[in-house]
DNA sequence: TAGTGGTCTAGACCACTAA
DNA sequence: TAGTGGTCTAGACCACTAC
């Protein structure tokens, strides 16, 4: 592991842990210099990560203090599985019912997320969330054969991401979120619990490997009452 | 301006404006160093912000690429206000009414944005959006006073961050969104052209300045059917 | 004035990719 | 093997904040 990593880890975890707490400044560039041996470029570098991904914030002739975020229910930072999410926030009860899965020729992938004609194999997923007895979400995947050779069902109810990273050592790199609103369908209304909702909120995602490639399209279709998307943007990066 | 800047805007306009197409390799760091005759670790700066915004992806040992990311829409990344998008995606027909301008001793203001239990004069700012003849957003802004001291209807209708940024010299840091869908209000059916929806995209957000400092909540309440959501994650930006 | 973070440099070594 | 980006260092000067 490189060195700025092992730093950048060690302040996250104390910030997520509570030892650091917001508001509260960090020690200097040059005290964590000292204190981990290392350049001040190196530390500089673990700052900078910390500020990126939204821990802390510098303030030239001052120092670095903890962020104030807390404001909002879960912390959601983008791109994160269902099952990272049921632990991140203690859902106590949750399940995946996986409704079908199965082997496509690109019918009914989306034609605007497929790089080009080509014909693909495509496995096709389709399970139920359900949370504390409700069924909240439909999730739609679809991911390219020649990237996910095996799909199982239980790997399917339990994280398909997990193994995904784990076990096949994909690596993700980002993913482009669209979220809008649409008139429920017969569908959703057999699958999910809507009440007298007639609307869903969707979430279509497409997700690229680090190296570019595209490997996933997901829709997931959430019951609109129990639907929440957290965002973080900052203005003007530089 | 600083040297890493200028190699940066240099860069995203040359991408922005298609100067350099998607998938296209850019110079190598060393050529990049002996071209604007810089040291590496500032080229490294100006690339490294390239990465984090997602204009361009670098590889090991083979080079920095251009990002293929025009599979969407429009390119709302993050934090952009009305004005702003629709410059960008060239909305032939829109425009602003201001509905309500006034100053409330913290009423309204949501109490989970306040900082504390302190009494602040806010302003309230309701606007109303047209697009193409059709009322499709409605927007309630507050600000703190006396951060925002005066606010005409003349600002309000045209950019309330322009007049901010420039006039105020107020420097924005960072926003948290939070959207979900409400069920319409008596109050969205007169102000906005719902036709037959009964529910609203709702976006709330909490914008803060660069020293961190809360001073602003805006809740927009957007037609459904005319709603949509970009947004761009990166996993692990490590 | 002392301490902080912001920028910039020159040089070194490593790991990965491609021919 | 040559070229690429990834990491790390040591040192310099600057701009801002606080006292």
């Amino acid at each position: 592991m490189a060195k700025y990593s092992v730093l950048y880890n060690k302040i996250q975890k104390d910030i997520e842990d509570g030892r650091l707490k917001p508001g509260e400044q960090l020690p200097s560039e040059k005290e964590l210099m000292d204190e981990y041996d290392l350049s001040r470029d190196t530390v500089r570098k673990s700052l900078s990560l910390l500020v990126t991904n939204n821990y802390i914030r510098k303030i030239k002739g001052k120092g670095s203090f903890v962020l104030e975020m807390n404001k909002f229910d879960f912390p959601v930072a983008g791109l994160i599985s269902f099952k990272e999410m049921a632990a991140k926030t203690g859902m106590t009860s949750y399940s995946t019912e996986v409704i079908r899965l199965q082997i496509q020729k690109s019918a009914t992938f989306p034609t605007k997320a497929l790089d080009a004609q080509e014909i693909h194999s495509i496995w096709e997923v389709i399970r139920v969330r359900t949370i504390n007895g409700r069924r909240v979400i439909l999730d739609k995947d679809y991911f390219y054969q020649d990237v996910v050779p095996e799909l199982t069902e239980e790997i399917s109810s339990n994280s398909i991401y997990e193994y995904l990273e784990q076990n096949l050592g994909l690596k993700i790199g980002f993913a482009q979120k669209e979220i809008v609103m649409e008139k429920a369908t017969a569908e959703d209304r057999l699958l999910l619990d809507l009440y007298d909702y007639d609307m869903v909120a969707v979430v279509n995602t497409l997700v690229y490997l680090v190296n570019g490639k595209l490997f996933q399209f997901t829709q997931s279709r959430h019951c609109p009452d129990k639907f929440k998307f957290i965002d973080v943007a900052r203005r003007n990066t530089p």
